[in-house]
DNA sequence: GTACTTGTTGAACG
DNA sequence: TCGTTCAACAAGTA
């Protein structure tokens, strides 16, 4: 799944080979993933058609990140955005040459391009962009200006970066204290801080020693100080393990993420914990598994 | 075949 | 009106 670091990393990929490149064609093979944002999607006809003449002949500018959206800016002020979601992934193969990919990880034996996943490709002037997508929850919409974006999507709801300078203490703790739902949730709810998935709101709880059904305004001012420490450590160290396996993915080696093995609670239900070995234990919290450590987190 | 997984969001709820 | 809870989306894996 991609995370934040991921998506982070294949916007720097994706900036370092295409960008001021031109799109010469678009093919879309999944319509209702150009056809608007939400689980209630259909696909439309005449959306598509849009798309497809949007872009073409548009050179792109610039690719930038918020949250885990990746935003195409193209030098006419026309927008791509895309959200990977759960499976999206995109590779892009030039003539030749290596192949860089980011999202979803994929096998070496999948690299065969166009594949049955593939849902959208990019012909640009030097190579191939592919948009891959197995389960098809990600999204890839056209605005034609970026005020049109912020006006029509829901920028407005999100949380600050983690690594905004004005992500500080104080701010978590006043966020905080008007939520009443279970810590986990409101992390993952990304209206405080973007970036925290099912994976990494259980890493950081559990570093911050907080039991994942705490209700947030229940926090202690000691609690919190770890919590937004441990925030911005997980994130930061899974940046550079992103950075790590992603960025350097080639199609000779095939590496993968490093960053699952620094996984401390995540998917290791019924084994011990690191710090009081005692077995970790697994709930349904938000919907999702969660693990945590009934010893060292209270 | 069945259960489970994922990020986000619209609908339902209180 | 608003905050919180919850199911839906798709398709692969165990």
């Amino acid at each position: 799944m991609p995370e934040l670091p991921e998506v982070e990393n294949l916007r720097r990929g994706l900036n370092s080979r295409i960008k001021g490149q031109i799109v010469k064609k678009v093919s879309v093979f999944a319509p209702k993933l150009v056809s608007g944002k939400g689980n209630v999607r259909h696909a439309s006809g005449a959306k598509t058609r849009l798309f497809i003449r949007a872009f073409k002949g548009e050179k792109i500018q610039d690719i930038e990140r918020r949250a885990k959206n990746l935003i195409f800016h193209f030098q006419s002020g026309k927008i791509l955005l895309v959200h990977l979601k759960m499976s999206g992934q995109f590779v892009y193969q030039e003539r030749h040459k290596n192949v860089v990919e980011g999202g979803h990880p994929i096998q070496l034996s999948e690299i065969k391009l166009p594949n049955k996943h593939t849902r959208v490709i990019f012909e640009l002037n030097k190579g191939v962009l592919y948009y891959n997508d197995t389960r098809m929850f990600g999204y890839l919409l056209y605005y034609p200006t970026i005020g049109t974006l912020i006006r029509e999507n829901h920028f407005h709801k999100l949380g600050l970066e983690p690594f905004d300078p004005h992500f500080t203490l104080k701010y978590l703790a006043e966020e905080l204290k008007k939520k009443t739902g279970k810590i986990k949730t409101v992390l993952m709810g990304q209206g405080i801080v973007t970036g925290l998935g099912n994976i990494y709101c259980d890493e950081v709880c559990f570093a911050a020693n907080i039991r994942p059904t705490r209700r947030a305004n229940s926090l202690k001012p000691n609690e919190i100080k770890k919590l937004h420490l441990a925030i911005q450590h997980i994130l930061k160290r899974a940046i550079e393990m992103g950075g790590s396996s992603i960025a350097t993915y080639r199609l000779a080696d095939g590496s993968r993420g490093n960053y699952a093995r620094e996984h401390r609670v995540y998917g290791k239900d019924g084994k011990p914990c690191v710090i009081c070995g005692e077995d970790l234990k697994k709930i349904i919290v938000n919907n999702r598994s969660t693990v945590y450590c009934a010893s060292c987190q209270v």
